[in-house]
DNA sequence: TCAAAAGTGTTGTTCATACACCCATGG
DNA sequence: CCATGGGTGTATGAACAACACTTTTGA
């Protein structure tokens, strides 16, 4: 008993020490998230770059993405990362909130060089994504930019910022996270043949792979559950090929 | 030429966009460094928690950590992430500045859920290390700390804010990387057994390991060059081992 | 129009590697 | 008791070979 009422001092304490609480001067930083979204076009690894309608860097390609909503009131300080960053989806790709809400952001990192960004401070949050190619022709300019379109990635212009190096880590990310987990299933529509994922495999990693030894890779899916065949076929350069849908858990 | 006329007149342009630039209104977030640091103390994986000194959550342990210095002065926006975290690092661990700059620091994550920090809008970046044992003991309160000490990961205190879940975060980070890395080397002395790396990865992934398989993996990093072979060997609870080192690249 | 050639996916084999599991030895 | 050192079987991936089916090419 004489614990609870020690803790409920505590406690007291804390609570009059929040409501007594005026947040400091001290130099905040502005905070952004950026997505870098991938997608397979032409069969070719692209992805989203929004051209800049404001200075700085005014006419540069960047990569899209804005400021976190926050604030200091303490019944609602915000939205959190992982929502600004399906916001900023849905408002610079002009996705409705449906399909903008199932694409599954991965944070990549934090990204804070002083000077990345001449106006101020700012640090920025990077989320990477993998659209279906089946949503990728939807997207179009949204918000507060001059233009959208889909970039292979060798064929990248000038990036505003640090988004260069933004961009890289996250497809060192995606590499790194294709190889453990079977997020390519992203990359592809619904159902898929087995050479359509290994040529998306082909695509991420930037070279050609073995088509008997993917295959057995793809069957051992198969049979582990993680893929399961899809009704119908479908007519390929050489022989019609069976049609693979992901199972979802 | 004309080109060349444009491209200044651009460049102009955004020049004078940044001269007349003031930071907007904008309700920024406070963002900190927030520092994961593990070590083997006593055949144990420790991590590093300080005492609070201050509300909120005064008396609770916590991370260590503290604010990123920032300003929106064109000429010096202030400290990198990185350096922030180095910093905080040594302030609180009270390390010299040579020994605290020799750890290698690893982005985790950025954290910013609302409500984490309850006095104002809080984003975390967090980091995590690998403390060299003949380090940890050098640890000592410093800074606006009430105390530090080292806690095994399986007898952890209530931590404050969101920080169980960042360490959380920052464990699976460390096996993750472990397995495809030989950072573990940052957990023993400079010289080692095989026994003991063992010890130390079985720690780590928190179950025991076969000795011959991994001695096995662990000779062929010798023959790799990862590994050297050093002078001496060691008394162990059997037949005495040879000590090796690990080869800085 | 038909047949050969080229392209592509399929199926099977070989080889090397790495790990799981087991066991004898010796300090 | 436990690290050492060795052994075997299995799973996996790399590389390669033979084959099936379709499309293209050219006589």
């Amino acid at each position: 008993m004489v614990k609870k009422r020690a803790r409920e001092t505590d406690d007291d304490a804390e609570q009059a020490f929040l409501e007594g609480y005026r947040p400091g001067a001290f130099p905040r930083p502005s905070v952004t998230v950026d997505l870098v979204i991938f997608t397979v076009r032409d069969r070719v690894l692209s992805t989203l770059l929004v051209r800049r309608g404001e200075h700085p860097f005014k006419g540069r390609w960047a990569l899209p993405g804005g400021f976190v909503r926050v604030s200091d009131d303490r019944l609602d300080q915000g939205e959190s990362l992982d929502d600004a960053a399906h916001r900023e989806l849905a408002e610079e790709t002009g996705l409705d909130a449906e399909r903008a809400g199932k694409v599954r952001l991965e944070q990549v990192g934090a990204f804070g060089a002083p000077g990345r960004d001449p106006r101020m401070r700012v640090i920025s949050v990077a989320y990477c994504a993998l659209l279906r190619p089946t949503l990728a022709p939807l997207v179009r300019a949204g918000g507060d930019v001059d233009a959208a379109r889909w970039y292979p990635l060798d064929e990248l212009p000038p990036l505003a910022f640090d988004h260069a190096t933004i961009l890289d880590r996250a497809l060192a990310h995606v590499r790194a996270r294709l190889e453990s987990s079977p997020i390519a299933f992203e990359l592809v529509p619904e159902t898929f043949t087995i050479a359509e994922l290994r040529t998306v495999h082909e695509l991420v990693y930037g070279q050609s792979l073995d088509p008997g030894n993917f295959r057995k890779r793809f069957l051992r899916m198969v049979e582990e559950g993680v893929l399961e065949k899809a009704r119908g076929s479908r007519a390929t350069a050489s022989k019609p090929a069976s049609v693979y849908r992901f199972v979802r858990t």
